[in-house]
DNA sequence: ATGACTGCAAAGCCTTTGCACGCAA
DNA sequence: TTGCGTGCAAAGGCTTTGCAGTCAT
């Protein structure tokens, strides 16, 4: 919120919604469930937000294999996870590992790029899942 | 190729035409543009043969921020790259790095999942851009 | 008062599905 | 001959855009 007015924004109620909805969230929802949580928001309100709070680097959007893109807060404390998901059932896992966090973080200083995000997704079947033929 | 017909497959046109049209592509392209590369073959074909070569793990889909879903092909050999995009112009750069892999491949073992395969990206400026304002 | 923000609805675009024909086995 | 594979076209679903009204500054 801080971060939205420092940015230029103006405090409109629909973005800021669609901020602390995102905060109370354990893991990414897409668009459609976001604009579902938030009655009185409109749909074309919630697109718009994620976008632009996309750019601030304040929400992160990743591919969970599910019909429809993801969209998670970005802690602002640093620490953040990243999933596993079954491709039979669609359940998605998070997890946090620091090596891997210090590896990406190698390759970014290396490319030439200025890196802002990343993302890892493990696919794959989930215990229940692996036990199953189809 | 032989892959496929391990797993039951006919040899129908369409999908071995995709197969290879991917083993010739250095990165990731979208379903589009394999169907504009390979323009004897239907659209719906193409979406169907990806469907069936994700399954069979010879192809893997991954999300390059643009506007569709990329696929490429997995390399028999095991060897294998992810990307770094630049969130202005689009540009995909492809880099590979043991010491991620590694740290994946930990994670995976740990997970309780039946981990069939991972996606990693990295998202920022490229050189060019990083040096522009807006 | 100004212009950003919002909601609704329509349009856009990628993807999927239905259906009949063709070809591999 | 069987039925999997294919192409065309239509339908489906997520996302974006247009537009006018509203609200923060």
């Amino acid at each position: 919120m801080s971060a939205l007015q420092g940015a230029g924004y103006r405090s409109g109620g629909a973005r800021r919604q669609v901020v602390e909805f995102l905060g109370r969230q354990d893991c990414a929802l897409t668009a459609l469930e976001i604009d579902q949580g938030l009655p009185g928001v409109g749909r074309a309100s919630v697109y718009r937000a994620l976008e632009q709070l996309e750019q601030l680097h304040l929400v992160q959007s990743l591919d969970v294999g599910r019909d429809a893109k993801g969209y998670e807060r970005i802690d602002p404390g640093g620490e953040h996870h990243h999933h596993i998901v079954c491709s039979r059932c669609g359940k998605v896992v998070p997890f946090e590992d620091s090596r891997l966090e210090r590896a990406i973080d190698a390759v970014a200083s290396e490319s030439g790029f200025d890196v802002r995000g990343h993302e890892v997704t493990l696919r794959g079947r989930c215990g229940p899942c692996s036990k199953l033929r189809s």
